[in-house]
DNA sequence: TTTATCTACTACAACGTTTTCGTAAGTTTT
DNA sequence: AAAACTTACGAAAACGTTGTAGTAGATAAA
């Protein structure tokens, strides 16, 4: 079933058959319910190929991201779909994995128009950004979310890292707290080092002195990662706050803490960046920084089809920031 | 930058380039080095929609699920994506968001060749399958994944629910548990039914007489499941084990536990299907039965793939069941 | 030497749309 | 009544590939 064999059945030409499916006023109203009803009656659909060749449009966009086991990702990925459909896009979705190779080769797939637009969120090993340039000079619509290219000339979105962290931190100060080490991911991620800023900043605020040994850098697999809190909580002079930046560094270090026997709050509290809605149900429940990631998913989408829609909006490059929320428990009580 | 401008550069013909792309052995290898390195110069990619046009083929795949933020289709998207990232296709996602009309919506979209080949899981309020028989007569192959249309003939792949139902219930009853209840999801599921039918079994086989109002039909949203959930528990003779048939389920339970003041495991003991990672964190932890989530995911996308790329492998109806585990933890205790 | 077989290329017709440019009627304006 | 416009349609040229069929020229077989 194509537009030629409709046309011949309804004696009508291909042209006339394309218009009145697409509701042109060159058609009267007649013919296009005519149209309309054969197309119905033999259940013919436009073939998508035919069609973005034509229009060099493919209704579609891509979303990037490291992965989609996470409480994070997934809320996004619901709000991306949620104004796609609304929008009669559809969404292809490419997992990096974490790992740049994978970026690289993702992105290089992306540059031969298949998608109409990108939304990425940047793998921890990133550490450079000439793949994505190299797609800015294809003109390309994107946006950037959660972890985004600071320098890069395309819009973002964002949540206020750097001052939920100082509340953060803030937070497990008033509740007694000293010593608190900062549990880090990638350096590569502006995330990280955002968060990571906000973190010493609030200790200087507070006159305490932010120490390198209190910053772990939490780069490797999940054992490694769980070796170096382990090592962490077993020194004597051991930190009395944990503050995760991401939630599996959390998990690890509950984990490590039940091997310890450390009580949580008691010995050491713990607060991470999370969106688990088992928090609350955690033994004891987890302290969090929750970030609106459905609406983050909405948000950047929105701006995606409105570069998509028109381009040359370049009043679009901003950045935009939402604000996450922190939810106290009794992790740190 | 398309093949007809490639192919003036190199002074050569369209169909030339094209072959010496495509590694013909009708192109001499010097003729194919000097293409190759040209395209890479010019960084040419083929147009994707002219060649699925003319090949007929889109190297894309559709995932229809219900929804993404949840502990199970994450790691399933994840084996499914890892296996279409081997093979070179794409993934196209669409959430149903467990509603018919969506589903059907979605369905419809993917009967003009857009996609080579599709998986899906049902919605919870899929109650009949005539979307689904109806793309069956367009020849798209398709694998069902979890949420089966039972009497498709169509590859089916699912985990062993009514065994592990029963060894779940058998788990309660040897932890001392006699009234049992069984929280269910959409009776329009294969896996809720199977689930049901497991539980029924076991309860039969040990001389326990199932009860009708001990089968607790959750269907509605959130706060009217908690409901369901909190006059089950304030009963007088209320059960001393609950069998949530999904994680959701189990998460209200902890909440309405709390609520009212119960104790898991010592008043009632609480067991679910779920595939959080952390269960073993939770207040108890959790016992769980979890589904080998992203091997369901690479075998489905496997079998797909074999359907894709040789058509008319009837053999390939058959059914694919994996085991899931039982995780005995201290909610059963 | 003639005929058959390769080798390495090219021309061209699809694939199914969309859109520009015509063009016959019919309608309105002068 | 001629000129100018509208209305409703159709022809045909793209969009960028791929694969079939064809063809020179070279080599091998008869």
């Amino acid at each position: 079933m194509n537009i030629k064999h409709l046309a011949k059945e309804l004696e009508l030409s291909i042209s006339t058959v394309s218009k009145a499916l697409r509701d042109s006023h060159e058609i009267s109203t007649q013919t296009k319910d005519r149209v309309l009803s054969k197309a119905k009656e033999l259940n013919y659909e436009v073939n998508p190929f035919a069609s973005s060749l034509r229009k060099q449009k493919s209704k579609t966009i891509a979303v990037v991201i490291p992965e989609v086991v996470n409480d994070f990702f997934g809320p996004v990925i619901n709000g991306i779909e949620s104004v796609a459909q609304e929008k009669g896009y559809h969404v292809l979705i490419y997992l990096t994995h974490e790992d740049m190779q994978k970026e690289v080769a993702i992105i290089s797939l992306l540059q031969n128009g298949r998608v109409d637009g990108i939304m990425m969120s940047l793998s921890e090993q990133t550490s450079n950004t000439s793949h994505l340039e190299e797609l800015r000079e294809k003109d390309i619509p994107m946006v950037f979310f959660d972890r985004i290219a600071e320098h890069m000339s395309v819009p973002k979105v964002t949540t206020d890292d750097y001052n939920s962290s100082i509340r953060a931190t803030e937070h497990l100060i008033r509740n007694g707290c000293r010593r608190i080490a900062f549990l880090s991911i990638s350096q590569n991620l502006s995330i990280s080092n955002k968060r990571m800023n906000g973190y010493q900043e609030a200790l200087r605020m507070h006159k305490l002195t932010p120490e390198d040994k209190l910053i772990i850098s939490c780069v490797g697999n999940d054992a490694e990662n769980k070796q170096m809190i382990r090592k962490l909580l077993q020194q004597k002079d051991r930190p009395d706050g944990i503050f995760a930046s991401v939630e599996k560094l959390a998990i690890a270090t509950y984990e490590i803490c039940d091997e310890l026997k450390l009580n949580i709050p008691k010995d050491v509290k713990v607060l991470t960046f999370s969106n688990s809605y088992t928090a609350p149900l955690l033994n004891p429940s987890l302290t969090t920084i929750t970030q609106p990631a459905y609406e983050m998913g909405r948000e950047s989408a929105s701006i995606l089809f409105k570069l998509v829609e028109k381009r040359g909006h370049n009043f679009l490059l901003e950045k935009t920031v939402l604000n996450s929320e922190l939810i106290e428990r009794n992790s740190t009580k």
